[in-house]
DNA sequence: TGTACATCAGTGAACGCGCGTTCACTGATGTAC
DNA sequence: TGTACATCAGTGAACGCGCGTTCACTGATGTAC
């Protein structure tokens, strides 16, 4: 694990280790393959060996971001049954959570600019974060006034867009924080409101 | 207005259109400041005679995407009234609208990093944009049963948040479209269901 | 209307830089006997 | 245990490239008389 002399170890995922750190701390732009390599320890040329290129090497460090992503998600899910509203709520929580804590990986995988399709592997684990969320709105969706309520895809779609919103909006760069409420309490409220829209929460609770 | 020459008339404006149209095609990464002056028809040197650098020419891209985004809020939030929900819709349609008619603007103002404080021309602009928005929540925000109603900026924010992420999610890039809905439907499904959720609609209109 | 001159908006060559990528190489590791 | 050798993961030098920026310059425009 630990580098030793010539051979480095790991360096395979060191060099994940360091895009991640890069791109969170200066975006997708900010990073380059060189850096990474220097960050390693190592030369830019021994990237090669385990990866075809920048892009192969951020389409990694994506895919690992989605793998905890899924898990995190599915995590949340699992620990908020057998209720479909807490179930819900807690898969909401775990977007800004994931995003707060593991900002390289939301980068490389939000604006990084990285297709979902680039590789079967990336499609497959994304549709399983993506299946998730989908799953909980479906199970919430049952207890909604019939008639009245949207398909449930939309459904996780919205909450996906405002948690998305937050999270650029508000969560990120301290520097233009353009909100009184923190991130966490603005999506709470925000999804509260929401599903009581939709006839999920009774009025006044 | 027309080149003329070796004067070009007009080559301030011309380069912030050739960033625009950049910005928008490529992202603010793909954007460089010598591939504007060639699409302007002059030399990169030219371009230090109209602004400092790189910076300061997306800075000015942001800024006027901020003034006709502010415009086509303050329109739409007026074409709305007298009615306090009729103007909030309008300005939820109006983001959207503005996101897809003004992509380099969106791009050059939301994701290229440039900060709302970078000049004070650019944070007026902003905060009036932002204002009309807030203006709206606030009127709206009256009609709502007292005890239980959000902050108005709160209230905005989740508007915007819930915008900004569908525009990032499902408008852009037709590429990795994740939806089968039109990113207009599920907006207007979305501050729907939202405003039902604050009491500000009719649960069955 | 014509000339002289100041101002201004461009040119084009040059710079240093860091990038991603390639290549022949070499040092370290692991395995066969 | 010791030696020979194949494999592998790194080096380091080099490449071509396009970038943003600078500089002294020059051609075009506008103005004063």
């Amino acid at each position: 694990m630990a580098k030793r002399g010539y051979h480095h170890g790991n360096l395979r995922q060191a060099l994940v280790d360091a895009a991640l750190e890069l791109i969170g701390a200066k975006g997708p732009t900010g990073f380059t393959l060189s850096e990474a390599a220097k960050q390693a320890g190592v030369t830019p040329a021994a990237v090669y060996r385990h990866f075809e290129g920048r892009e192969d090497l951020i389409a990694e460090a994506a895919r690992q971001g989605y793998e905890i992503f899924a898990d995190l998600m599915e995590f949340a899910y699992e620990s908020g049954q057998p209720s479909a509203l807490s179930s819900f709520e807690a898969t909401g929580r775990a977007y800004l959570a994931f995003a707060r804590k593991y900002p390289g990986h939301y980068v490389a995988m939000f604006e990084s600019g990285i297709s979902v399709n680039r590789t079967p592997e990336l499609a497959i684990v994304s549709a399983r974060a993506n299946g998730v969320l989908e799953k909980a709105a479906a199970a919430l969706s049952e207890y909604a006034p019939p008639g009245k309520r949207p398909p449930s895809t939309m459904f996780s779609a919205h909450i996906w867009a405002m948690s998305h919103g937050v999270v650029e909006l508000f969560a990120r760069g301290a520097a233009g924080s353009r909100s009184p409420f923190s991130p966490e309490e603005l999506l709470e409220a925000g999804i509260g409101i929401y599903l009581r829209g939709l006839g999920l929460v009774p009025p006044d609770e």
